[in-house]
DNA sequence: TATAAATTTAGACTAATTCTAATATTGTTT
DNA sequence: AAACAATATTAGAATTAGTCTAAATTTATA
């Protein structure tokens, strides 16, 4: 069992009780979850659990690193546990989204153009394995 | 001068004022607008405009191929005149987007991992070249 | 011109997110 | 351990993007 009270210390995080939940969820649930699926996963443990600290956490965890935000076209925040860079591949049809690695040509840390890339988001899209069959 | 009428009718599209001047819009403006910014661009010259019909217009204009929605981490909607396959870069510091052409080493429709590919959307982030030499 | 079909519109509604100010918790100093 | 300051959490109000709906307008067709 991961000690995330140290993970959070190492980012100089305080570990209150709803970020050590918050970020374990993140860590068990590689699903791209959103404030409202957070929420409601952890409601039944944290009782008088706030949106409002989700919201916070988040975006303290995005500044310090630990999780990033997953980029949509559906106006709702997806975050993922920060992880050595993957892209996403989310079907047409029936909408899931999944891990893909895919040999990019980008390396972290180098310059394109006089562009510093400090980090990638791909997001491919077309038909999965069981839609292109059906 | 661009004749947005016959482009909307190759698509099967009755060409209204307001889809014609949308249309306009979007092929002068590749700044990935949104609705909002769309809105207020449009309602000096058509006063009686109605951001539902935004919606509804870039609604159809996505599924008929002519423009795309451009995945982000900011939950509004961002759209772009379809083009040839590019990428985007933003700078975390100005927070502007550029257009950027990177050699990606993913071919729309083929395969990858019985994947399908469709269409893809690179985002790129960092520090552009002003942000990085201050 | 009459009629039907499609488009646009205003305004009500919903849902995600932010703001705010009060309360609770944690950490520190004595 | 008590007192204090700093930080975190909370509920609820406010804001904002987007959707829904039904009426009004425009366009196309007979």
């Amino acid at each position: 069992m991961k000690d995330y009270t140290k993970i959070l210390r190492e980012k100089s995080i305080s570990p209150s009780i709803q970020r050590i939940k918050i970020l374990e969820f993140l860590d068990n649930n590689r699903t791209h979850p959103t404030v409202d699926e957070i929420f409601t996963s952890l409601i039944p443990e944290i009782p008088t659990l706030s949106k409002m600290t989700i919201y916070n956490t988040l975006k303290l965890f995005s500044a310090k690193g630990l999780i990033k935000s997953i980029p949509n076209s559906e106006n709702v925040g997806h975050y993922d546990f920060k992880v050595s860079p993957h892209s996403h591949f989310k079907c047409r049809k029936c909408k899931k989204v999944y891990d893909i690695d895919v040999d990019l040509g980008v390396t972290i840390g180098t310059d394109i153009d006089d562009y510093q890339i400090d980090e990638y988001n791909l997001i491919l899209e077309g038909l999965c394995k069981e839609c292109k069959n059906k």
